[in-house]
DNA sequence: CATAATGTTATTGTATACAATAATACAGGA
DNA sequence: TCCTGTATTATTGTATACAATAACATTATG
């Protein structure tokens, strides 16, 4: 998940190296690789057409994402997500979100303001039409934006790094009108408290948004959010 | 910084690429290289005494960390850290510790306690003979325990990684007897919290451990605490 | 038959060779 | 002089070769 890192995010996405990081990340997040499967740098290079340079280039920053355990001398082991790090990824983005509201307060701009209007606005849009695949991709770049305006290279990675670990849950979780619909509801209100500089409320809303969410994976039945997700061998630590 | 991962930290120190890459990290937060030094591969490849390979490997990975910002065929520059980073990490600590003592409160173990209840014992004994470096050093293992009491991988990690990457600062902060004691008396109160399992208690003191930690650090003239975090050029994005 | 030793194979770890790209220096012309 | 184009050099990007290690199978031995 990430690299909490106080860091930009330049794994260049055009360079070999970069395809190939985003490639495998792609398909551990997205169950393509199953938990503990081991992945070999000649297999993965001779399926994308490149050397075992770059593969082995990326699978090391997927070990520092956290995705992947390495073993030295031995290989590379897929460690995917439990469902408890899902649930505390969420409790910690409650807070951090909340805290990314006040910041933001002080610190958002009139552009960034339209941008995010525009946002919920076409995200209505293609929930009604239950087109969710562009409703989630909205809800990445509202958040990402209100990271931005939080002003902090630090606060932004981290959450940036958590929101995108998240991407398949929240597949699951916008994929009906009355979640999305709701969700943008919030949106609106967070910015409403942003656009009113009220520090308070605007910490508030965004704290509860995200417990929102929470709330409603919970009552959503377990086996779709989670079913790729299996149960970690004996070896895990938490 | 490094990355907010939720993974375990199984860069090995003793494979040569773990070791590149821990020299140079080091190297990075205790200021041997500067702001915006150029990290050329050969270079440090000879004096480090290995090819290109492993130190191109370490520097992938230190992209992720946040320390370094690599540029596609042009190279690899250092990050460092600013004044803004460390203040906007303090403030994500203090939400972090307080939501990692409300966790310990259900999780922490007799043994654990015991290790806490040693490490402040001995802090004392070596704050009162001015030996700092063993402050810091338990003050480290003391915080590590504490992560470790959440039961939370995630939670544990992101506490971790930026402990650790505030080092250079409390270093500062723990010396001077006054602070360190006060310190201790501090995680002193939150064990006590946590053993009554005083969920509420133990959450205010832990975010307040912190913010004093923040106010301490401000009362020091600024020089000391940032002699070698340098101004950011205009490329800086935050 | 079980087990230990050994040889074989597969895989990763490191070094190096070559290709691609970017920076620099220099020369020529306006 | 200043600008521009070109050649040279330095540096990174990728591929490959070789070394070290681990996993596996096979054989020998009790």
């Amino acid at each position: 998940m990430h690299s909490h890192n106080v860091h930009e995010e330049v794994t260049d996405k055009y360079s070999l190296r970069g395809r190939v990081f985003h490639k495998i990340r792609e398909d551990i997040l997205s169950g393509v690789y199953k938990q503990n499967e081991e992945l070999k740098e000649k297999t993965i290079g001779e399926e994308l057409g490149v050397s075992r340079t770059p593969v082995r280039e990326a699978l090391r920053q997927l070990e520092l994402e956290g995705l992947v355990n390495i073993i030295p001398n031995k290989g590379a082991y897929v460690i995917g997500i439990t469902k408890k790090d899902v649930k505390d990824i969420y409790m910690i983005r409650t807070l951090l979100e909340g805290l990314c509201a006040r910041w933001a307060c002080e610190f958002i701009t009139e552009e960034q303001i339209n941008e995010l209007e525009e946002n919920i606005y076409l995200s209505d849009f293609y929930a009604k039409k239950h087109k969710f695949a562009q409703v989630v991709e909205l809800d990445n770049r509202f958040h990402e934006i209100l990271y931005e305006t939080s002003n902090s290279k630090v606060l932004r990675h981290i959450l940036s790094d958590y929101h995108h670990y998240l991407q398949r849950v929240r597949k699951v979780s916008l994929a009906s009108e009355k979640r999305a619909i709701q969700s943008n509801e919030e949106h609106r209100a967070i910015i409403q408290a942003l656009i009113n500089k009220d520090v308070q409320i605007a910490e508030t809303l965004a704290s509860e948004h995200i417990m929102n969410t929470i709330r409603n994976l919970e009552e959503l039945p377990i086996g779709n959010i989670y079913e790729e997700m299996k149960v970690e061998d004996k070896n895990a630590k938490n």
